[in-house]
DNA sequence: GCGACAG
DNA sequence: ATCTTGTCGC
């Protein structure tokens, strides 16, 4: 799941890409745009897109068995990223896959592909900075909900292409901001 | 008071 | 997130 915006940010849009496990064959798709009505702020970023990605996941046909979002899962000030957020709302399980750090500290990142180091916040393990590929910046991988962060790193390295983020989250970032094509849903 | 700050 | 041309590298 991922969340794009049209309009300078006036609607919101929401993408769910559904893939199979194991092959990752795309199974559905649903976009959901609607106004957007709470502007960004760090820390407070479910405000302003988990409505849209609700009704987006209200669309699908199929329940997943496993949510893979583009933010943070527990690796948030108050551990409850969008991602953490979203699984409790849709009780299934969840891990956030984010592009840059919001909270916590991490040594360096090891230049091997699926290696990775702990994100702390003091002495608490919040997520782990995953290199993903090699000379990419890395990605920000924490657990949401009812999953452990062993697991979160895992089912994110066993869904990476050769591209940095895994397919889930890459797929639904086109969708999310590809322009034109005709909104709503609709399955494959 | 001065930075930091997911998307 | 979004806007936006060219450019470097596999």
């Amino acid at each position: 799941m991922d969340i794009g915006f049209e309009d300078g940010g006036a609607i919101t849009r929401a993408a769910v890409v559904v893939l199979a496990w194991p092959g990752l064959a795309v199974l559905e798709e649903v976009v959901h745009r609607e106004p957007t009505r709470f502007p960004y702020v760090p820390g407070l970023l479910a405000f302003r897109e988990l409505p849209a990605a609700l009704a987006a996941f209200s669309r699908l046909s199929r329940r997943p068995d496993l949510v893979m979002v583009d933010g943070q899962g527990i690796a948030h000030p108050r551990r409850l990223g969008i991602a953490a957020h979203l699984g409790l709302w849709l009780d299934l399980p969840t891990l956030g896959i984010a592009k840059k750090r919001l909270c916590g500290r991490h040594g360096e990142v090891p230049d091997t592909r699926g290696d990775w180091t702990p994100l702390l916040d003091g002495d608490e393990v919040i997520g782990a900075v995953l290199r993903s590929r090699v000379g990419v910046k890395p990605v920000y991988v924490s657990p949401g909900h009812r999953l452990s962060l062993a697991s979160a790193v895992e089912w994110t390295v066993a869904c990476l292409g050769r591209t940095k983020l895994p397919e889930p989250t890459r797929l639904a970032d086109r969708l999310a901001s590809r322009r034109g094509r005709k909104s709503g849903s609709g399955q494959t």
